[in-house]
DNA sequence: GTCACCTTAGAAG
DNA sequence: CTTCTAAGGTGAC
C-alpha cells in the first residue's frame, strides 16, 4: 500500500518543476518537463494541508536558491521510504557532499561498505527520487568524468556550474 | 532466468 | 594509448 502523494508544482525561471509529499516530507521532485520555463505562476493550494504548504514553502525557497547559485538554506523533512536500504544509506551519503564538492561512484560505493558495488551506486542515483536536494549531480566517475544522468546530463552539467564546479 | 544501467580497476594488445 | 572483462544491486521483461 503507498501513501497517495500531494502534487505541487515550483515554477522558476528555469522551468516548472514538480513536487510530490508524502505526509512524513518531500518525497519526490522531478524535473520540468522540457522549456517552456515560465516565472511567477501562481497555483491554487486550497485542499494542501498547512503542514505540507509548509514544506513546500522551504522546497520553493531552497531550490530558488540551489538554482541562482546559493546554498539552499533550510530544506523540507524529506520522506525516502520508497527507496530500498542500500538506496537509503547511498542517498544519505549523498547528502554529505558539500556544495561546490563532488565524489567518484567508487567512493560513493566504499562509504557504504561495498566498495565492489559502483554500480549499484549509480543505479541508486538513477533511483533517486530527489534529484538536487539529493546531490546525485555531484557525483562523477573516477577519472572526473561526468558520467550519466537520467535527468539529462544538461541539467548535470549546469547544476555543477551553478555550485561553481569545474571540470 | 536474463538484460541493461548515472562504473571502475586491472589485464591484455 | 585502446579494448575487454568481471563484478554488485535492482527493476523490467
Amino acid at each position: 500500500m503507498k501513501t497517495p502523494l500531494v502534487e505541487l508544482p515550483v515554477s522558476t525561471c528555469a522551468g516548472q518543476f514538480i513536487t510530490r509529499y508524502s505526509k512524513k516530507g518531500l518525497a519526490e521532485l522531478d524535473f520540468p518537463p522540457v522549456g517552456t520555463p515560465r516565472c511567477g505562476v501562481r497555483t491554487s493550494q486550497r485542499d494542501v494541508p498547512t503542514e505540507v504548504r509548509r514544506w513546500h514553502q522551504a522546497t520553493v525557497a531552497a531550490l530558488k536558491n540551489v538554482l541562482a547559485g546559493r546554498s539552499p538554506g533550510k530544506f523540507p523533512p524529506f520522506d525516502l521510504s520508497s527507496g530500498t536500504t542500500f538506496q537509503r544509506k547511498v542517498w544519505n551519503t549523498l547528502r554529505k557532499i558539500v556544495r561546490g564538492q563532488t565524489k567518484s561512484y567508487g567512493e560513493i560505493a566504499r562509504a557504504v561498505d561495498k566498495a565492489k558495488a559502483v554500480r549499484a551506486v549509480g543505479g541508486a542515483c538513477g533511483a533517486n527520487p530527489i534529484p538536487i536536494f539529493v546531490p546525485c549531480h555531484r557525483v562523477l566517475a573516477a577519472n572526473k568524468k561526468l558520467g550519466g544522468f537520467s535527468g539529462g546530463l544538461n541539467w548535470k552539467r549546469e547544476l555543477l556550474k551553478r555550485e561553481g564546479v569545474k571540470f
